[in-house]
DNA sequence: CGGCATCCAAGTAGATACTG
DNA sequence: CAGTATCTACTTGGATGCCG
């Protein structure tokens, strides 16, 4: 977590702060997905294809000291944890869900393509 | 630009491509204040405290990749460069507006303050 | 004014192996 | 199952100086 003291003066910042929070490499993607309920481990790691556990534990650790999600331990053979949204992390759904929209349509209209 | 193959099969990675292309440390800023007009590389230095000429171009120049910035270069001395918005970029608007309420809410809820 | 080139430091991510 | 540990590679960013 970077507590950067620049966010307290720029104009704008508001819009970094956002970013600096759903901004990370899976983090849009794993709160995407816990829109739809409680996610475990193992699927956050399907989901993120070609990370490393270390990755996805951090994204899922920042994301929990940020308050938007919480983890559940469940003391049982085998080991079971459960992510879920906070009412913090529930509070993103409609940008989420713009971010998803924009982003289906500008994957069509970018002026690149995959595999040029 | 990173043409990265992953985005093709990813479900929600049209997320991950929004924010891919907002998510840059100082475009979410830049996109931001380009709503209300055209913006010179000295305003967006004088936005961007602490950051090096070379990153802020560097940010700019991906944005216009991207096609959501156009980059207009006045033949005169002292020379000026224009930015502005594209149609594509002024589709951002709704969002980058919810994100910059969202922020700034967040900033007052986080579960961290500043100069702790 | 609006950059670019070069070099270097630091942070970030990946690979791999291992564990409670 | 749900991670941790370690080590390495890569990317990103800052500093500085120069140019049209």
């Amino acid at each position: 977590m970077k507590k950067d003291k620049r966010w307290e003066r720029i104009p704008g910042c508001s819009i970094e702060a956002a970013l600096n929070v759903i901004g990370g490499k899976w983090k849009g993607v794993f709160l995407f997905h816990l829109l739809d309920g409680t996610m475990r481990y193992n699927e956050f790691s399907k989901l993120a294809v070609g990370a490393s556990p270390r990755l996805i534990v951090k994204q899922l650790r920042e994301l929990e000291e940020d308050g938007l999600i919480e983890r559940k331990v469940y003391a049982v053979v085998p080991p079971k944890v459960e992510y879920s949204l906070t009412s913090e992390g529930k509070s993103l759904k409609p940008i989420l869900k713009s971010l998803s929209g924009w982003g289906d349509q500008w994957i069509d209209k970018r002026p690149w393509t995959l595999n040029e």
